[in-house]
RNA sequence: GCCGAGGUGGCAGAAUGGUUAAUGCGACGGACUGCAGAUCCGUUUCCUGGGGGUUCGAUUCCCUCCCUCGGCUCCA
């Protein structure tokens, strides 16, 4: 297992990975609450905790990533009334189009999605021992309260005081509680909700319960590794810790916490009321799943970044192609010639580069997730490849092996430059070469007409044409 | 008000107590080209919010001020 640092939210420094049980890791993510579409500020959570577990179980660690599903909370419900239809088939729906997109974007990394309406029997556990030990208490209308006064360390996570938290005053005054800061972890069941019987009434789970509940099944009472959006710390992940240590007493629950930073959208926050959300289908019909991860992947994990339609993300979209041109064009003649190809070695200024090349890629990306610094070293690699002025044709199949590691490496863990490959390649690799030799001889008689037709027609299938000096080459164009 | 993150070149955005402040995008000039694209060469060599302080030396450490963004029980 290769030595790894990780940024911990609670302790507000950087310190070596140790798993509690090593090799495995348990690593819990909150995941979306599915009563709409996912957007793009969601996506950028889930590549970033993608690339953390990719590159994990690259360095030999055996991470068991869960990510929650809240299919079941005071949204949900207000949106399936106002659609008329049942909250957990709305959440049902909305999930599949989640993992839809997920697929698309690349992110496979997830072990177990569990929904929080599966674990009502934890939930009731766990309810009754934070009644048991004195830190939650019934409300007179069957409700449950978790009571953050008993709780010491609560406010250690965000920074956050109680007594700072009263003036803020946009905490409702509610009768039900012993103080404003008390938060819910069963609520009594209003009339044509979904609910479940329980010791204190029918009623269903408060929003942070379903997660501690599930964590102390599914990973324990102590485990390595918490990620999220930095929006959750307070007061979601505050009243995890809370519940998790004040029903089991292990502390403490988690040993890293990992928030990535949140995405802007023009450089305010995305929110429905102002309209500037922008759904992650969308995103990726526009740009791709190449160009949006190595937009998200090219700022650093816990920075907020900006999502600029105009500016940014066309701007991702020129880095990406450039960063991927020696990739696709190697992975392209590996595809028709196979690995056995023959062909010329390295020249001596690229030969056995690649092997302390990756090396240095896994070493940078070791210092807490440094995907910025990867992605500029994988730059650095195009452009020596560029400048080379190698021959890319006349190479053999292990020396365009070697100079493809690089962006293999690149491919398993930041999840970049895929594209086709096998058979359908090999397919391509029958059709577009009689293409070109008509186009060839098309330009040859000076029918630039008939040329230029020819090449738009491959454009239009996802195959691009490239004059240079040696004749014609051909690739797929970034799959969008 | 409280908590937190920031203010770096045309833009995005790194890094470091001290040689030419990463990387990318963009721009300009040139080569190549039927066109386009890609690539190459050159230029963008006077960029670190204001003010103090520590230091031989600060963009980097300390203080202060200004500004921006986020959180403060809907939130990835």
């Amino acid at each position: 297992m290769r030595r790894v640092t990780v940024y911990d939210s609670r302790t507000r420094e950087t310190r070596v990975f140790a798993p509690i049980h090593p090799p495995r890791v348990g690593l819990y993510v909150c995941g979306m609450t599915p009563y709409a579409p996912a957007h793009v500020g969601h996506a950028r959570t889930m590549v970033v905790f993608d690339v953390v577990t990719r590159a994990l179980r690259r360095w030999g660690y055996r991470v068991f990533y869960v990510q929650n599903v809240t299919n079941l909370d005071d949204k949900l419900i207000a949106r399936a009334a106002d659609e008329g239809v049942d909250p957990l088939a709305l959440a049902e729906r909305h999930f599949a189009a989640y993992r839809a997109a997920m697929e698309r974007l690349g992110v496979h990394s997830v072990n177990l999605y569990p929904f929080a309406t599966d674990y009502v029997p934890e939930i009731l556990t766990q309810i009754a021992q934070l009644i048991e030990r004195g830190f939650a208490y019934r409300a007179p209308d069957g409700s449950v309260y978790f009571e953050v006064a008993k709780f010491p360390g609560y406010g250690a996570l965000s920074g956050q005081k109680i007594e700072a938290l009263r003036p803020g005053a946009r905490v409702e005054r509610d009768e039900r509680k012993r103080a404003p800061e008390d938060f819910v972890v069963w609520k009594a069941s209003t009339p044509g909700e979904p609910s479940w019987d329980s010791p204190w009434g029918p009623g269903r789970p408060g929003w942070h319960i379903e997660d501690t509940a599930m964590t102390v099944r599914l990973l324990g009472e102590r485990y390595d590794l918490h990620g999220g959006g930095l929006d959750l710390i307070f007061p979601h992940h505050e009243a995890e810790i809370a519940q998790a240590e004040g029903a089991t007493g292990a502390a403490p629950l988690v040993n890293y916490w990992m928030h990535s930073g949140l995405l802007l959208f023009e450089g305010t926050k995305m929110s429905k009321s102002l309209g500037n959300v922008a759904t992650l289908d969308g995103a990726l019909d526009e740009y791709g799943a190449m160009t949006l991860r190595l937009y998200y992947l090219n700022a650093h994990y816990r920075s907020p970044l900006d999502f600029d339609p105009v500016k940014s993300l066309p701007e991702a979209r020129e880095a990406y192609a450039r960063l991927a041109q020696p990739a696709d064009r190697i992975a392209a003649l590996l595809a028709r010639g196979g690995p056995e190809r023959e062909g010329a070695e390295l020249p001596a200024t690229l030969a056995d580069a690649a092997p302390a090349f990756v090396e240095r890629l896994d070493a940078t990306l070791a210092e807490d997730f440094d995907t910025r610094a990867a992605i500029a070293l994988l730059f650095g690699w195009t452009r020596k490849l560029l400048e080379s002025g190698v021959n890319w044709d006349d190479l053999s199949g292990p020396a365009l092996a070697e100079l493809r590691a690089p962006y293999d490496w690149g491919s398993e863990v930041l999840g970049l430059f895929g594209g086709p490959t096998g058979d359908a390649a090999g397919a391509w690799a029958e059709i577009v070469p009689v293409a070109i030799a008509a186009r060839t001889r098309a330009r040859a008689r000076g029918d630039f007409a008939e040329a230029d037709r020819i090449r738009e027609a491959l454009a239009a299938v996802g195959v691009r044409l490239e004059d240079d000096a040696r004749g014609t080459r051909w690739s797929f164009a970034s799959a969008p």
